[in-house]
DNA sequence: GATTATTTCAAATGTTCATTTAAAATAATC
DNA sequence: GATTATTTTAAATGAACATTTGAAATAATC
């Protein structure tokens, strides 16, 4: 067993890099092996070389990017886990915010997850699962801290959908900034802006919801 | 000029029918002619010469369940302007869960739409202005009579978004009844709760937004 | 520096699929 | 019922594109 040529690895990095980009700008259907190969200045013949095929060099984009996605921006947004709720909950709108508004790898891959959820694709199923899974589990434990011990399942379980979904079906703001999931990006303090009113509002709708809950409980026992 | 054959237009029709429930399903790329025509009994040719071309035929199915689309789930969800505005909200938020979790044609129809959101095809682009915009002025309006005159138009736009986005990536409920977006639906009643939660959750945080500015202004007026 | 495994390349192959075509079938008009 | 316009059909055409192939180029090992 000889060792591989590094000139090997290194196309093979930048045919990542340029499916990746390629990938999340046109989908899996649209995006041609030759645009690939030519964004990454290499043989059409490349793609299958490296990976196989078109459909294990998407897995491996997916697999690639997860990485950096989910370094980029943790789950628990940096804080200790006896930081205040409050805090704890702004950083977790913040996370999925830059997220989704990122303008580099890591909202490229956003844009393929999200094609993803409307259009799945059986191969990323599992992988999906893995990076859905824990998310769901961190947002349902904080949105039981604010809802309290008592809280139903179906609560929880709606208000962790009311949050998320506040984050994730961003395109309405397309009027405004043309082409959101294109090239056009939310700036810094625009997207810390819409992270606090997010939270705010959240904060709100948990209060709500924890007070609607009581009555119910005070009849119960009576 | 002479009248044209009715065999013609109920071909035409099945054709229209069968594009909508493929591209649905399938989104345009993987939808092909063939199983189209297939579905609708028809020969292949019959595309081309009934719509002229495949995207052509998009189009029309776009401009045809639009229509459905509008008279089911009329904006105000059927209720006078002079409601409290608690019961537009939910009739609202109802309105447009009906028509993320209908069964038939609707549904398809908001299936399609989702798709254009995420990757959009330039044809339909003036139609979903069309579909869009009237829809954001009426929620936001109702937002306003919440917020109260002196709020921002970024509170406006901001609740607006927090709103609509909690009713559309509804996605979230995959885990729970398989591939929402594919073929199981959710239930009346459970659509109904999901609806009075989002209402509920939102009124709370429309509620925490407007108590937020109302410091401000004390502030900047004292 | 010759040998060998690895990587690139241009051209070829084969498949899928939208679209065309021209002939056959069908309904409406006279 | 013959004529004519309209619709349907099977087969052909052609373009786009993923994948193969086998030879040429290149770097690593001896």
């Amino acid at each position: 067993m000889r060792a591989h040529r590094k000139d090997g690895v290194e196309t093979r990095e930048r045919l990542l890099d340029a499916a990746c980009t390629v990938f999340a700008a046109k989908g899996f259907q649209d995006a041609s092996i030759a645009e690939i190969c030519d964004h990454a200045g290499a043989n059409v013949a490349a793609v299958n070389y490296h990976f196989g095929g078109k459909d294990a060099l998407y897995v491996e984009v997916w697999r690639h990017t997860f990485e950096t996605f989910m370094q980029a921006c943790p789950l628990d947004g940096g804080l200790p886990a006896d930081a205040p709720p409050e805090d704890r909950l702004f950083a977790r709108v913040h996370a999925l915010l830059q997220r989704v508004f990122d303008d580099g790898r890591v909202g490229q891959c956003f844009r393929i997850g999200l094609r993803e959820l409307v259009h799945p694709s059986t191969a990323l199923e599992h992988t999906r699962r893995e990076l859905i899974g824990p998310q769901r589990q961190l947002t349902q434990a904080l949105v039981r801290e604010f809802l309290g011990p008592d809280a139903s399942a179906e609560d929880v379980l709606f208000c962790e959908i009311s949050i998320i979904n506040q984050c994730l079906s961003v395109n309405f703001l397309k009027d405004r900034r043309k082409s959101l999931l294109g090239r056009e990006q939310l700036s810094k303090p625009a997207v810390e802006a819409l992270a606090r009113h997010i939270t705010a509002f959240s904060l709100g709708g948990l209060r709500a919801v924890r007070e609607a809950t009581l009555p119910d409980r005070i009849e119960a026992e009576s």
